[in-house]
DNA sequence: CGCGGCTTTGACAGCTGTCAAACAGAGTGG
DNA sequence: CCACTCTGTTTGACAGCTGTCAAAGCCGCG
């Protein structure tokens, strides 16, 4: 399970072969579930780990010593957050549900093992460190460049777009499990603003986010607005295909 | 020469050998000087090489369909910014001098066959591929949490640990050929607000910024108010010792 | 039914952006 | 040597987006 998973996620950005699979899905790990707010990985901490998302969902977070705390991201489930462990000797971040969520846990001894023998996958998993420093760099320019709505926009179409790919959006919606205060510190913005932003988005027509359920009514219009272009997932033809899709039914219905 | 620096680079934040170095030396390249504003490389191309900064500056960043720009960072002299590039195929974002600069241009081909044959040295390179993706990390947490004042203290703190690192920085003192208006895409502010800025640190006697060099005048106030720690960066002993020996000295002096 | 976490509102302050213009310094050409 | 240009810095005035503080409303759960 957790094998397959991890295959299936790396495979919506590098290539595989039957023996990559058969290697990967050898994988030892074991299965935990986590309650909200409990660390998996924290600040400070040698990891010796890496996690794959089975169900739940899960964020990275840094805190300054005022209390403020950044979220650097949001993963969907199948995501693998931490494989840059691997050759990080200490974390300089923390990795937590955002609601209590199953994880597998994947000993680095393993996967050592499995980069040595398999250079594709070797190859595939630092391609996927690398597209997350790709994901920090949209980040930047999101939460530095946008305002509010837009900023608001820009993170749903991710997450969106990103859940599709992995197979686990169902059309326009997806399970988006986190609090608005989560969205505010993933955002740089304040709860209470975070709140008008999306009864502002709501009002127009464009999405609604309730209950920890992302349902988006206008792609066009809100992709327009956020300015989303997932060309820096560095998605697969197929797994582009499937995120975007969307497009066309969408473009359909209209 | 590039081979050397590179080689220099990485052992900021990995451990090389004799032949590992050797091999790092070997390897060929075109040195190209760029004046300031014309892309090294460019958004939407394939990259087919990689880049050593051999002296000047170069920034890296993205810009908005309206005309924004984010700069993700700053390279000083020695650093390898697109390292990344090697298992990316195409670029997301822009590199670019901020001034008049000269660089080491290496061909892709060259550093597939030296990872290739050289465990250690790719390694290596995958490390710093992961260490850039921890500084945007921090940054978004600079760029989001913290206000002017603290924003800008962290980036300056952070260039100059970093010119200290690969020892091209004198004493608190280090070249940072930018303008304000650079500052200001760099750290999510308007230019107007980046001068106020930084007259206010200047009027507090923390630093100086003018023509293009950093002066930090008292490391102390200005790292506890940036919040600033180096960990993030992942240096090796030696280089953070390098880079944070100025503490002892400031404290010294004090 | 009461509690606790999350969302929604309102009032108000202020940090930061925008617009515009003055100023300074370096390089250029006459 | 002096205008002149151009880029970058500095100021001022003013608007407004966004944060803060506080309280009320909602909802699931024990």
């Amino acid at each position: 399970m957790i094998g397959e998973t991890l295959t299936r996620h790396l495979e919506l950005i590098a290539e595989l072969d039957a023996a990559d699979r058969a290697a990967l899905a050898a994988l030892p790990g074991e299965i935990r579930e986590v309650p909200r707010g409990e660390d998996i990985l924290t600040v400070g901490e040698k990891p010796t780990v890496s996690v794959v998302l089975l169900s739940g969902m899960l964020q990275r977070y840094a805190t300054t010593p005022e209390g403020q705390r950044q979220i650097h991201s949001f993963y969907v489930p199948t995501d693998a957050p931490c494989l840059e462990a691997l050759h990080i000797d200490l974390m300089d971040n923390c990795l937590c549900p955002t609601v209590a969520s199953r994880v597998g846990i994947i000993p680095h001894a393993a996967l050592y093992r499995l980069i040595d023998q398999r250079p594709r996958v070797r190859t595939a998993i630092w391609r996927e460190t690398l597209v997350q420093g790709a994901i920090y760099r949209e980040s930047l320019l999101r939460n530095c460049q946008k305002q509010a709505d837009a900023r608001m926009a820009h993170l749903f179409c991710e997450v969106l777009t990103r859940a599709r790919a992995a197979g686990v959006a169902a059309g326009l919606r997806c399970d988006l499990p986190v609090t608005q205060e989560d969205l505010a510190d993933a955002l740089g913005m304040s709860t209470v603003h975070v709140n008008r932003t999306l009864m502002a988005l709501r009002a127009e027509g464009l999405l609604e986010f309730r209950g920890g359920v992302l349902t988006v009514a206008d792609w066009g219009r809100v992709a327009a607005l956020a300015d989303f272009d997932p060309g820096y997932l560095h998605l697969r033809r197929a797994a582009r295909e499937r995120a975007t899709a969307v497009f066309d039914t969408d473009l359909e219905r209209v």
